[in-house]
Parts: structure tokens; C-alpha cells; sequence
DNA sequence: CAGTATCCCTTATGATACTG
DNA sequence: CAGTATCATAAGGGATACTG
């Protein structure tokens, strides 16, 4: 429901649904199939339930997303029209992995992450019954340092306390090494080495970590050899290192 | 210089840069090559020259866009990030044009249509020589009403007022009707036929018309047989017709 | 040609608390 | 679980006039 740009233009039309603020992240969070209210809410932490909700009426006002109740479960997902929105969404994404010089500290959400990483459980992969694996961020706030990830091979749940079931690895990390490895911009093997990241726990299990998870859709993107310049920098509030460097 | 999301994910780093209302647009202004800032001016009227500068000065901070001073004349032009976004505004235009249903009638600026149609003309189609080529939607206010498109097997000019050459044709339209065409919704031979488009002039000339312009880019996009449903009707405020359909 | 300077004002949105 | 209610602030952006 953004403001009318006045123009015929099919790229004007179509951003004039998509260009507000967060709409195309709840595009992207809908991409791949039905969620819940409240998972929108943990893949889009900094957003306000009322906007959300905002946002969401725009989109099935739109055509773009549909809302299903049964009983009183409420579950949206994308129309054709919406999950044609998915290369679009892809595409943006592949552009950032590429061109984005830089994260800001204030970028790198545990929230986020863990949440990222339950959905992208590899199940097969998993040992049978239950592997609970703990991850530490040492230099984290103490209210975000620790969670859980309780899987199955049906299901994943993250935790942000302890859910009290035996801990199969635990998984020490530097907050920006485990995101990088998550982007494909490390590899879990040099994380390793580095000690950036570390695993306690049986050895087996410690070496079968890495394959428990897919990395986010977008780390098998090329990188530039030598960006030509990262985009981005002087975009974000400057950090004190940005200011430094 | 979007507000942060606070995350990782290349696609709210991506929409931290673009989604801010007309970026994207004046990226679509610069795909495909260097402009002056009054041609960019031209082709969104409906944009303030301050908001234009600004956005421009976030392109060319972010490393998008960069700005080409000779003299006194500047020009802007895509860094090779932004050209990496050309298939992004493409998609977007295609979905548009796949999936929008109605434009308002607030859509139809003659001006961006003249504007468009003059950096899409076929020169090699043309004849030799200056060729005018007048425009008049009667059912415009009046101000917006009569366009001249002066061209030759080099240049494409635009004029509200009339430049004083010899007209060689004249084409009077329905304005949607010629919006349509131009977006490829409506044949030439179908507009000619019903009359909503005639033109004037001598015959071999007044054949040759439709072939001096190449459509708008999307045109040759396919349409979906019967959209499952319209997209953004109800986005845009209710026009009258709206209301009664 | 290529922008700035103002000015006002709506609106978006962040934060927080609360409900069927 | 799935949202609403409320509020205050900031800021985004439209319009217009003016300048090197």
C-alpha cells in the first residue's frame, strides 16, 4: 500500500507494493512455505508486532499472500503471485552476498542465527533420536550468549534456555566467525583450525557437526575476486572500528 | 542509507540500500547508461530535484552509482555493482507486468510516455531527414495534451510546444489505449482498427509508424492466460470506475 | 545545466503493554 | 497462539522557489 509514484511503469507499479520498509523480508520469510504468526516474529526480531501484522494485510491485500485459518491456527503463505516474488527475493540476496563489503556488529543477531540455522537442519544427516547441541558466544550479552538447537529427524526447536535434556556437542564461538561461516564466507574447517569456532563433545559427533546444517541458500554464491569496492560501508552509521579503519 | 534491519542476511543488507521509495526507480533510470540529472529529472517528473539529489548522493555513497563531472556537465552513471542490478529491476518489471492488474487512470502520464517512446525509437527505421512525429491525447488537460517527437537517424527530441518544423504525422490517441500499446497489452493493428489510435498523415508514412518504436522492454513478457487474481487493486485508492466495477 | 534552500506536514515506525 | 491498542518521536517526502 505504498504511495502511488504516478507512473505506468510495471517496475514503479510493483514497487510501489514492495518498497516499504520490511515488506520484502516478510516476502522472504514466506518464500519456501507456510508460517505462523509467530514465526514470522523470531525471523523478524526488530520488527513490531504491529507492523508485522501491518504488513501482512498489505500483502493479502495485495494478492501477494493468503491467510488460512483452521480453528485457531492462522498460517500465511504466498499465492502464485507471491512465489514468483522468490527469484526476485534470490536475486537480491546473490547481489548482496556479493557486494556488501561489510557487517556492522549490530548485524550479527544470535536470535537470527540460530533461528536461520533450525531451518536448515539437515535431518538425514542427524544421528537417530534426539541430539540437543549447545552453542556458547562467549562474548555475547549473558541474556543472548546461550542456546539450544533440540533435534530430531523431524524436528528442530532453538532454545534460548536451557530445555534440560543431555547436551550432545557444545559449540564455543566468536559470534562473527560462526556468522561468516553460515554465509559462506568461511569455511567451517578454518573456523575450526583458527579456534574461532570450537566443539566439545564425542569425537564423532564433534567432526559430523559441520554436515548437520545447509548454509544459508545464498553461501554457494561466487564471490568477486577483488570487489571492485564494497558497497554499503558509508551506508550504515559509522562503528567506532568503520570510523578507524 | 535505509534504516539497518539488524541482520546478517544478505537480503535485508540488499533492501537496507534499495528500499527507499523511488531508489529503485532512479537505478531503473540508469540501467543501460550515463544520464544527465535533467534527464533523470524527465523521467520522474513526480520526484522532487532535492529528493533526486539525495538519492543520488546515497547511490554514489553506497558504490552503486557514480558521478562523472566534465566541465560543467555531470553524469551519472552505474558502478558494475549497480549494473548487477539491471536483472533485478527487470524482474521487477516483469512481474509487474505479469501480475498487476489495473493502472489508475492517475498512471497515465503522457509525459513519461513521450519520454519513454523518444530513447525507444528504432533509428534505423526511420526515414532519412528529420522526421516530426506530433502526439495528441484530446481527452488531456489541456497543458498535457500535444507532444512532438522530433527525430532523426541520430537524436530523439521530446516537445510540449510546438517546435515549428513540419509535421509529418499525426497521431491522435486515447491515452490508455496508447499506455497499452506501448506496454504491449494492445496490438498496434488492434488500437488502429478500433480507432482508439489514428493517425494522420501520408500513407506510406502513416504505415510505418508503429515500426519506429521498439516497446517498452517488457512488453514481449507473457501474460499469464487468466491471473488467478489481479494484483494491487486494492492498493491503490478506489478511482470511481474502480468502485463501480 | 545541476543542483540547493526552505518549509510544512503527514506518516511511518519503534517501543511497550495488553487481549480474545 | 495471533494479534490490537496506544503513544511519541523522528523522518520522510512533497511543493516551490531560488542559485552558481
Amino acid at each position: 500500500m505504498g504511495a502511488s509514484y504516478y507512473q505506468f511503469c510495471p517496475v514503479a507499479k510493483t514497487m510501489e507494493l514492495l518498497d516499504e520498509r520490511w515488506t520484502l523480508l516478510v516476502v522472504r520469510e514466506l518464500v519456501g512455505g507456510d508460517r505462523h504468526f509467530n514465526d514470522l516474529r523470531r525471523g523478524l526480531p526488530r520488527m513490531s508486532p504491529t507492523l508485522l501484522s501491518k504488513r501482512l494485510q498489505h500483502l493479502v491485500a495485495a494478492g501477494i499472500a493468503e491467510r488460512h485459518k483452521s480453528g485457531v491456527e492462522v498460517r500465511y503463505r504466498l499465492t502464485p503471485a507471491g512465489q514468483e516474488l522468490a527469484p526476485i527475493v534470490a536475486a537480491l540476496g546473490e547481489w548482496g552476498i556479493r557486494w556488501i563489503g561489510h557487517l556492522g556488529d549490530q548485524d550479527l543477531d544470535p536470535k537470527i542465527l540460530l533461528w536461520d540455522m533450525h531451518r536448515r537442519v539437515d535431518h538425514d544427516a542427524l544421528p537417530s533420536g534426539r541430539t540437543v547441541i549447545q552453542f556458547e558466544f562467549p562474548a555475547v550479552a549473558a541474556s543472548l550468549r546461550n542456546w539450544w538447537l533440540v533435534l530430531t529427524p523431524t524436528e528442530a526447536d532453538v532454545c534460548d534456555a536451557d530445555p534440560g535434556f543431555d547436551v550432545a556437542v557444545h559449540v564455543t564461538a566468536d559470534l562473527r566467525s560462526m556468522v561468516e561461516v553460515w554465509l559462506g564466507d568461511l569455511d567451517w574447517s578454518d573456523a575450526l583450525r583458527s579456534g574461532a569456532v570450537t566443539i566439545q563433545g564425542p569425537p564423532d559427533l564433534r567432526r559430523d557437526v559441520p554436515a548437520w546444517f545447509k548454509l544459508i541458500s545464498f553461501a554457494a554464491v561466487p564471490r568477486l575476486e577483488r570487489p571492485a569496492r564494497p558497497v554499503g560501508l558509508p551506508a550504515a552509521p559509522l562503528t567506532p572500528e568503520e570510523l578507524s579503519a
